[in-house]
DNA sequence: CGACTGGTTGACGAGGGTCAAGGACCGTGG
DNA sequence: CCACGGTCCTTGACCCTCGTCAACCAGTCG
């Protein structure tokens, strides 16, 4: 675990300056420190130099890249319990932001591999990366390969999965969020959306709440 | 280094035995098992249980993996110095094969995170996935959100920067190797190959050598 | 009630995939 | 030395999936 890390230090705040509802609270704790965003609050951008890892509390973080020209590339959504914004070289190379009001923990990075660093601690962090670099890859092949029927299936399974196989879902993200992470644009979701329903193979309760009907027929659709 | 983590056991062969040229040589150094693949020959393939983890002497690695019907995403090269073979739970979750004949050196993996693992050694192995995590987020950008030719002009500076930022480069693999790297066809490549000639950015001297007229220029264009 | 954000649906077009033919380059063998 | 076969590459014609543009709808908050 990584509540042996703890800080004394307040993080730096001018990241949030700009921003019209600040973090509501930031409060030591022996674990680390505890911060709220708000609603698509930043928690750090791309290029900023790296002072924080961040475990997720409760909400859901969206870490994603741009192109000059404002495409965008989500590579992951955090839940509660994941891990983010390690970095080899103290600069963060995405940005991260809160999709709902969220709170996380979080952890001085300096020190963190440092001499000191305890080799479980270490252990764990190459554990989480390979983790998230599993992750990543399976998600290649999604972009690289897969049409847009396969990728909401996909998307619909890994979601589920992550909430305890649930078969019903509450979606925290916008459908522009989700084409940003399918590498579709929002129109192709919704289609999408449409076409499962057509299918039968989930209802959908609101925009938000998807009933998925039969997860195995699904699970076969994401290929 | 890995270069402390020796083994005195064979590796398993029964991978290679289907494919006709077996390796030529399994040697063993104090750096770990010397072993040879000729061109396309398998290193390890997805399901296999993960042993060893390699690092290539000489030659290039692609690493990929398949959907059930054929469709193939190759998440990455892998040029002499590179490592790859990592898994946590000791199942590979893609393949390795030769792009070309191929050196390695093979380290036992089991015990590399035991009890007795060196800081060291871990910490490098942290290292060395955290630059594969930081590649691999970078080509989602690339699968999710440009086009052909961004594609392409990408390709062609990530294999000038990993070759001393030479501008006469020799591609090691053929279009569809490039095409399963790159989320395209093999057609699609060779036509921005084409268009990428027509531009004035590059020259072919041959398919598999290409002049960079204009390594700027070229950047530009990656997005 | 109106404004705003987010979602759906339709019409249309473009980028890239598919299918097919042919060319370039190689090692082998007559 | 040249013919042959195999692999790789290029190019063309056509088509389909998904992106673009636009209108409209639904839910929410003041």
């Amino acid at each position: 675990m990584l509540t042996e890390v703890a800080t004394a230090e307040t993080p730096r705040t001018h990241v949030h300056a700009l921003f019209p509802e600040s973090p509501k609270t930031h409060e030591r704790s022996p674990a680390g420190v505890s911060m709220s965003f708000p609603r698509n609050g930043e928690i750090f951008a791309e290029g900023e130099t790296a002072g924080y890892v961040y475990k997720v509390v409760s909400g859901v973080v969206r870490v994603s890249k741009l192109l000059p020209d404002g495409r965008r590339q989500i590579s992951a959504f955090h839940l509660p319990g994941d891990m983010f914004g390690f970095e080899i070289d103290e600069v963060h190379h995405d940005s991260a932001e809160a999709v709902v009001p969220v709170k996380v923990v979080a952890f001085r990075w300096q020190g963190l591999l440092g001499a000191g660093a305890s080799a479980n601690l270490v252990r764990e962090l190459l554990t989480r990366t390979m983790i998230g670099l599993r992750h990543t890859q399976d998600h290649l092949l999604l972009l690289g390969r897969k049409n847009a029927l396969e990728r909401l299936a996909a998307f619909l399974l890994e979601m589920a999965d992550r909430s305890g196989s649930a078969d019903v879902l509450d979606l925290a993200m916008p459908r522009h969020d989700i084409a940003d992470y399918l590498g579709l644009t929002l129109e192709t979701v919704s289609r999408m959306f449409a076409e499962l329903k057509e299918m039968g193979r989930i209802r959908l309760e609101s925009a938000r709440r998807v009933h998925v009907l039969d997860m195995d027929k699904l699970r076969a659709m994401a290929a």
